[in-house]
RNA sequence: UGGGGUAUGGUGCAACGGCAGCACACCAGCCUUUGGAGCUGUGGAUCUUGGUUCGAAUCCAGGUACCCCAGCCA
């Protein structure tokens, strides 16, 4: 985390500090409420930390409530998924609740409504639903069932909930007011009737489930949520959420909206991330190409980095997409001050030093992390043959280029300056091996003679390099925002999201823990892919280092 | 043409009637055994038209643009 600890504000903070002064509610507590039905996203992050660390800061509770209301919908496997995901971020609640365990309270209350003549079940098919909901500008229309005795209500209630009548058939809806001017008060369903698949947690018990709003603000009043915070798409939902409550007579929470997160380069809808892993555009959940936190997580990324990023993107009502290179920023931040440095070379070039004695290894003694003194050194052999990068050499070098080319010289890091001195090609014109001498005066990389070299590369020792494999990711998309694709996300993705190389690292890379995480010098951070073997190492760029040189050369 | 929202540099967020600021990005320079990191600096914004006021991003009125809503999804 950079700077001081300046306590965000917002304008929800406002309101629940106000809420706090004003008496309407004495404590804060909140809900994390995601339907078990898809991994966490980033997007996921900027809602729960929201809820998190409000109820936090004002000394509240959270709880984290599953919203299965839907069997259709929902599987089991992704409730344990987000917990351990929301625990990665450090995310703490009180308890863990279902909205399933509120079905039998929350039927009762709709009894009680329909007792009251606030509701009624309705006949008219799907069909007939949605056309006499009327349209934007028009008024909807009375079901001709609206006006139903209680008793008869009461007992198709019954019926509908012991599973008498057809998927489809029947649903209970409140009775507010279908020439309502926001269509969600035209008289809302409640509960429709579903008969397969059973419930991951009640079975075959119900044969009615009930709707979004009509179980999220009850289960909200049962627990006592103070806050109940969503973003902007539910706005319109606001006057609906408070008006069963009323009608109640229960605790009433409040409803706040905030502006959902989004991120250049990249889609964040369920719908279309599902797309990108059923039509193999990446290699599952977790490839480290998608917004999800466990890929996120398999690409190197810091929960640290993440929650950094979520607190400088603030919290609004203003639409808006975060860039991701602030995401980025925030990732370099943090591993830059925390992760060990080693020298790994991407695209491997030969070099001869060809006044280095034949079998002569040194130990040369290198830093681990300059920005922190803490971290110590290590050895790394040299000898006479080693590898640098191909874009550390050219032949015939541009304008402004420092590193190798024929006559000039340059520092090998923690090593000796090298001057290349010719070049070995192939029949096919490419070159094979680069040839130089190196200054034995400069052991350690200074010069006796105060001599200046415009370069450090970095190199591996070709006899002691450990081979491994680099997996190169970029962003998926092309467009800042996918949908701008002629048709579709899918038209636009990057044909380079992904390069595999086989790379050599220093020799003590050959078996790392997996998930931790590296500078490559001059390159770029990487973390240990789970896909690594016992001498076969397997790593993932997280996120390169600002390359000055290939923006340089870019521009021309 | 109904209802609900939102408009501040390229992006995101501040400024709550009193000098429009911060971060990322961008650009220039310094420094450097990572063309990394770090440091310094430059440029660039209040949707529009009126009004109130000594003073308006902020208050008022009218426009404009964009987003959300017509699931028995959440």
């Amino acid at each position: 985390m950079s700077d001081e600890e300046t306590k965000p504000t917002d304008f929800i903070r406002e309101a629940v500090a106000e809420d706090l002064r004003s008496g309407r509610f004495k404590t804060v507590r909140t809900r994390l409420p995601p339907e078990p039905n898809g991994y966490l996203h980033i997007g996921h992050v900027k809602a729960f930390m929201i809820d998190y660390l409000i109820a936090k800061e004002n000394g509240g509770e959270l709880i984290l409530r599953f919203d299965d209301t839907n069997p259709t919908r929902e599987e089991t496997e992704f409730v344990e998924a987000i917990e351990e995901d929301a625990r990665w971020l450090g995310i703490e609640w009180v308890k863990v609740t279902y909205a399933s365990d509120y079905f039998d309270e929350l039927y009762e209350w709709a009894k009680r409504l329909v007792l009251m003549g606030k509701a009624y079940v309705d006949d008219q098919t799907p069909e007939e639903v949605s056309a006499n909901r009327g349209t934007l500008t028009e008024p909807g229309k009375n079901s001709p069932y609206r006006d139903r005795d209680v008793e008869e209500n009461m007992d198709l209630l019954e019926r509908m909930k012991d599973g008498e009548f057809p998927e489809g058939s029947r649903i209970l809806r409140a009775k507010i007011d279908m020439a309502h001017p926001n269509i969600n008060m035209r008289d809302p369903a409640m509960y429709r009737i579903i008969h397969n698949p059973p419930h991951h947690r009640t079975g075959d018990k119900w044969k009615i489930y009930p709707m979004y709003d009509w179980a999220h603000g009850q289960n909200d009043s049962m627990e006592g949520i103070t806050h109940s915070l969503c973003s902007l798409e539910y706005e319109n939902h606001r006057p609906l959420y408070e008006w069963f409550p009323e009608q109640l007579g229960v605790f009433k929470p409040r409803q706040i909206e905030f502006a959902r997160l989004n991120l250049t380069y990249t889609v964040m809808s369920k719908r279309k991330l599902r797309r990108l892993v059923e039509e193999k555009v990446v290699n599952g959940w977790d490839d480290p190409r998608m917004p999800t936190l466990r890929a996120m997580r398999r690409r190197g990324y810091t929960s640290a980095a993440v929650l950094d990023f979520i607190r400088r993107v603030g919290v609004a009502k203003n639409y808006s997409v975060s860039d991701v290179s602030l995401l980025e920023a925030c990732v370099r931040e943090d591993l830059n001050k925390n992760s060990p440095r080693r020298m790994a070379v991407l695209k491997p070039l030969k070099v001869v030093i060809d006044n280095y004695p034949e079998d002569l290894v040194e130990e040369m003694d290198a830093v681990n992390n300059p920005e922190d003194v803490n971290a110590g050194t290590r050895k790394v052999p040299f000898s006479k043959t080693i590898y640098i990068e191909q874009d550390d050499f050219r032949e015939t070098p541009p304008p402004k280029y420092y590193r190798l080319f024929p006559g000039n010289e340059v520092r090998l890091r923690y090593a000796y300056f090298i001057k290349c001195t010719h070049v070995i090609k192939n029949d096919k014109g490419q070159i094979t091996e680069v040839h130089a001498t190196y200054d034995p005066s400069t052991r350690g990389g200074d010069s006796a003679d105060g001599r200046k070299v415009k370069s450090t590369i970095h190199w591996v020792s070709a006899r002691h390099a450990q081979e491994a494999e680099i997996r190169m990711y970029d962003r998926l998309f092309t467009k800042e925002d996918p949908e701008e694709g002629e048709e579709g996300f899918l038209s636009c993705l990057n044909p380079n999201s992904l390069e595999i190389l086989t790379g050599k690292v220093e020799p003590d890379l050959a078996s790392p823990e997996v998930g931790s995480r590296f500078q490559f010098e001059r390159l770029g951070y990487f973390s240990v892919d789970s896909d690594s073997t016992p001498g076969r190492p397997v790593f993932n760029l997280t996120v390169n280092l600002k390359d000055t040189w290939a923006k340089m050369e870019k521009k021309g």
